[in-house]
DNA sequence: TCTTTTTATGTAGTTGACTACGCAAATATA
DNA sequence: TATATTTGCGTAGTCAACTACATAAAAAGA
């Protein structure tokens, strides 16, 4: 990052965008990475598949709970998932509205050679931010920005002046 | 964030994607926060606000350098902002191929209102990570990131085991 | 000057996430 | 038991960012 980036020079303002600068382009590196090593899964697959071999088998609801995203996106995600052979699902035979998700032999079988990638990308990580702390730092934002959001933050300081 | 949150558990391993998952809540914050105050912006508008009031009219290809996107993104944005009558758009008279964009008389009219929000939402920000001196932090991860990125540390890593 | 390369912009197509809404099954309540 | 509420899943529609490619103008080089 070079010294003509207005962004930073907008302080806290650009705080959040700086954010989602680096979250995208770790993202598109990942797929970049998969592209050149020549394997066909995309970045936000290892959660799925991670998941499910430590926890077995689970429902549509409990992905998007175990993970903290909405429903429709882990829809979205284990659909691509399946269609690439690496989930099977089924009805749940308790609750019929439920479907039941699980890693496919095709994905047992892929696992070891995709967990080496992720290792290697995990030590990537590790390498270049444990001097930093950057998992206490992160927790401390998620502790800070989901239970009272950047809008009630806002709002609450909208006010402060006003009185 | 409760308990029961898989990412948190894997570590370095999950934090692109606890990166990803702030920035977007973030990001969707902001848009609630815009409609509730019944503001018709959105959230990425006020970087283009911002650096068209400080640093006067630019092209396309200087503003996707100066904040850092790539420049079709930049004309996504411009785009809409142009459609909701914030910017005026005109040819470079020096060279045909650039298109300059700039604020127009209604942005310099709204600015005032808009710079109110802005300034209580950085303000939020602020008291929120000032302890941990957040920007910083984020200095460290756009060093360490977009240098060298994360497909190019990860690649190493998996040569090294091979060594 | 003619040709080649670079630069500026625009379009198309991909992916990722979300909210809002609808439907059906399960559960709770009257 | 009949009705109302909650829960689980799915679809539709919105927005954001990217890469890859196309086109035209400007700049560089032969």
């Amino acid at each position: 990052m070079e010294n003509n980036d207005f962004v930073k020079e907008l302080g806290y303002l650009g705080f959040t965008m700086r954010l989602k600068r680096i979250s995208d382009a770790m993202m598109h590196e990942g797929r970049r990475l998969y592209s050149e090593l020549d394997v066909d899964i995309e970045p936000n697959w290892y959660v799925i598949f991670k998941l499910l071999k430590s926890r077995g088998a689970q429902s549509v609801t409990e992905i998007a709970e175990s993970i903290k995203m909405a429903h429709p996106s882990v829809i979205h995600i284990t659909n691509k998932m399946m269609d690439a052979g690496y989930l099977i699902s089924e009805k749940d035979p308790t609750d019929s509205r439920k479907r039941v998700l699980d890693l496919s032999t095709r994905s047992i079988k892929m696992l070891p050679e995709y967990e080496k990638i992720w290792n290697a990308g995990e030590k990537g990580v590790e390498e270049a931010l444990k001097e930093i702390d950057a998992l206490t730092f992160i927790s401390i934002l998620e502790e800070k920005f989901f239970n009272k959001g950047f809008k009630e933050r806002t709002l609450e300081q909208l006010n402060n002046k006003k009185s």
